[in-house]
DNA sequence: GTTGAGCGTT
């Protein structure tokens, strides 16, 4: 599997519209959206899993689509930053 | 408005 970072999404989107768009090209493993915590406002991007294969299809062929207004940008996710400590 | 969260004790 493969981790995909999606951004540049609309603050309306959802997270099953997400797979929906995802589900065209092969199968979505996971989906998740990423709210602000404490105004739990969108943040505008995202994460989806999908087999690596699929990923790859997702990457090129949703990369820069119209997506409620706005041109997503899909790419392999980065690595996440390693929490900081709060003890 | 572009790279996540929260938890626990491995």
């Amino acid at each position: 599997m493969k981790k995909i970072f999606v951004g540049n999404l609309p603050f309306s989107a959802q997270d099953h519209e997400i797979e929906a768009l995802f589900a065209g090209i092969g199968n979505v493993h996971n989906v998740n959206l990423i709210y602000d915590r404490e105004t739990g406002r969108a943040r505008g991007f995202g994460f989806v899993t999908m087999d690596a294969e699929a990923a790859d299809q997702a990457i090129q062929k949703l990369d820069g689509t119209l997506f409620g207004g706005r041109n997503l940008r899909v790419n392999e996710a980065a690595e996440r930053k390693p929490r900081q400590n709060r003890w």
